[in-house]
DNA sequence: AACATCCTAATGTCAGGACAAACTCTTGAC
DNA sequence: GTCAAGAGTTTGTCCTGACATTAGGATGTT
C-alpha cells in the first residue's frame, strides 16, 4: 500500500529535519493530495523513503497526532483524521487571527494612561505594590463594523508604548518586538449582557449577548506580561479549537 | 545546584517509564516540592540519577513543556513554571468536570427519541442518509440549581443508550463503556440570549446571557461519535483553558 | 462451519552516542 | 572601565539499534 507523499528535505536547511516532515504532510493534507481516512506507510518505510532515522520520522507524526491530523494504532497503521477540523486555538491576537483570514482590522484607542495600577490588577500581574503599568482601552473593527472591545493592563518595564502604535498594529505585535517571548496564557470565556456603556460603542442593542474573555499571558522568563478584559458581539464573534485527546 | 527531587522508577511497571517521571515531577510540583520558578538539574544528570537514557528523560520532560508545567531554554536550563495557571481544557464532559470538583450533578432527561436523523445532523456526524440516531435533550443542575441544557445527537452504531442511563450519568461514560475512544473534538464557544423555552428550564429571566458551546466528537477510528449544542447560564459556568506556545 | 491458536506487521518503548546551537560568565584587550 | 572574544554549560537535533506490545489475519483443529 504504497503510498508515495513525495516530499523533499532539505538537509542544509536550518528548519529542524522533523518540523520540515510535519509541513510536508499537513500541506500535503490541507492540499487534498492525502485524502481523509487513507493510511500512510509504515514509520520505517517512511523514514527510509526520505532518508530520515524512525525517531525523527516518529516526532513529526507525534506532532501531528497531538494536532490532531492523524491517528495511530499499534499494530495497525497511521490514518490522515477524517478532518473537518480546526486548528486548536493559538496564542495570539484577535488582531492576527483577522488578518490571517484575510480581513482587515482597524482599531480605535479610547483611552490611553500610564498609572499605579490597582490592587486588582497588581495581583493578576504579580507586580509589587506602587508599581505601574500601561492601562487602555481599544475597539475593534472589521469591515466598518464593531467587533471587539479590548481593556488590557500591560506591565511597563518591558517595552514602552504609545497610543499612535496602538491604532497601528496588535497589542501582541508590539510586546513580541519589544522581546516578549510568550509561552502560555490562561484564559476564561463566558457571556454577559450587554450594558449602557458598551452597546452604542458596538453598535448593538443595549440587552443584546456578548462574549466575554478574560486573559493574562506570560512570557518565558514566568513574568506576567498582560492581562485584559474583553467582548464581542455575540453575532460576528465565536471561539473555535479542537481539543485533543492525550 | 542540586535539586533531589527523589522520585522512584518502578521498571516492572506496565505504565511506561517516561509517564512514571512525568507523574513524579508532576506530583512534586502540586505539593510544593518543587516551588514555581525553581531550577531543575539538566537532563543529563537528572537521567542519571533515575537510571534512565536522556532520551526517556526528555520525552518525560517535553509532554510537561506541552503541559505548561516546565519551561525550558538551551544553554540555560529547565525552570518550573510560575504556577496558577489552570490545567488546559480537557476533553471530557460537564460531568466529569462536576464529579472531578466534589459536586453532586444530576441529570433530568426532557426528551428523548431515536430516528431518522435530518440532514443537518446527517452531515454534522458524516452518516448516510437514512441513518438513525439518538437525539435527546437534558438538563444539567448542581446543588437543585440548573445549570445547563444540552441537546445531543448520537449515532446509533455502536452501543445502545436508553432514557435511564442519561438520568444517571454522563454521557461520555456511557459511551467509553460501550467501547467509544475519544480522540478529538472540535467546538465553538459563543453567547446568546435566553429565550423564552431556554429561561424558565434553566430558571432564568428571559434575556439573560447565556453561554453556548457546540460541540463534535471523533474517536479514534475517526468516526463522528456525537454532536451536540450547549447553553449555560453566563452567571454559573464560564470555560477556563491555558493555551500553550509551540 | 465455527472456534482457538499462531504468525506477522505495525506502533510503543528504551538505550547510548554524537554533534550543533544558544546562552552565560569569565577573561582579556584596548 | 568598557567592550569584545572565548570557554563552558545546557538544551536541541539526529542517528543506530533492540525488544515489547498489540491488532488482525491466516492457519489449523474440532
Amino acid at each position: 500500500m504504497a503510498n508515495q507523499l513525495s516530499l523533499s528535505i532539505d538537509r542544509s536547511s536550518p528548519v529542524p529535519l522533523y518540523h520540515q516532515v510535519v509541513q510536508g504532510i499537513e500541506a500535503a493534507i490541507h492540499s487534498g493530495i492525502l485524502e481523509p481516512g487513507s493510511r500512510l506507510d509504515n514509520e520505517i518505510d517512511l523514514a527510509a523513503q526520505l532518508n530520515l532515522s524512525r525517531p525523527t520520522m516518529r516526532k513529526a507524526m507525534d506532532e501531528l497526532v497531538r494536532a490532531g491530523l492523524l491517528v495511530r494504532k499499534r499494530g495497525v497503521g497511521t490514518q490522515v483524521v477524517s478532518s473537518q477540523v480546526r486548528r486548536p486555538l493559538e496564542l495570539s491576537s484577535l488582531y492576527d487571527d483577522l488578518s490571517n483570514n484575510g480581513k482587515k482590522p482597524t482599531t480605535e484607542v479610547l483611552s490611553f494612561s500610564h498609572v499605579e495600577a490597582d490592587p486588582l490588577t497588581l495581583a493578576a500581574l504579580q507586580l509589587p505594590a506602587g508599581s505601574k503599568v500601561y492601562h487602555f482601552t481599544r475597539l475593534r473593527k472589521v469591515g466598518g463594523k464593531p467587533l471587539a472591545l479590548m481593556e488590557n493592563w500591560v506591565r511597563d518595564d518591558i517595552t514602552s508604548i504609545d497610543e499612535a502604535q496602538l491604532a497601528k498594529e496588535g497589542l501582541y505585535a508590539i510586546l513580541r518586538r519589544g522581546g516578549v517571548n510568550f509561552r502560555l496564557a490562561s484564559q476564561r470565556i463566558g457571556a454577559m449582557i450587554a450594558n449602557d456603556y458598551q452597546a452604542p460603542l458596538l453598535e448593538a442593542e443595549a440587552g443584546s449577548a456578548l462574549v466575554t474573555m478574560e486573559r493574562t499571558a506570560v512570557d518565558d522568563t514566568g513574568r506576567m506580561v498582560e492581562t485584559g478584559h474583553h467582548v464581542y458581539r455575540a453575532d460576528s464573534y465565536s471561539f473555535e479549537m479542537t481539543l485533543v485527546q492525550r
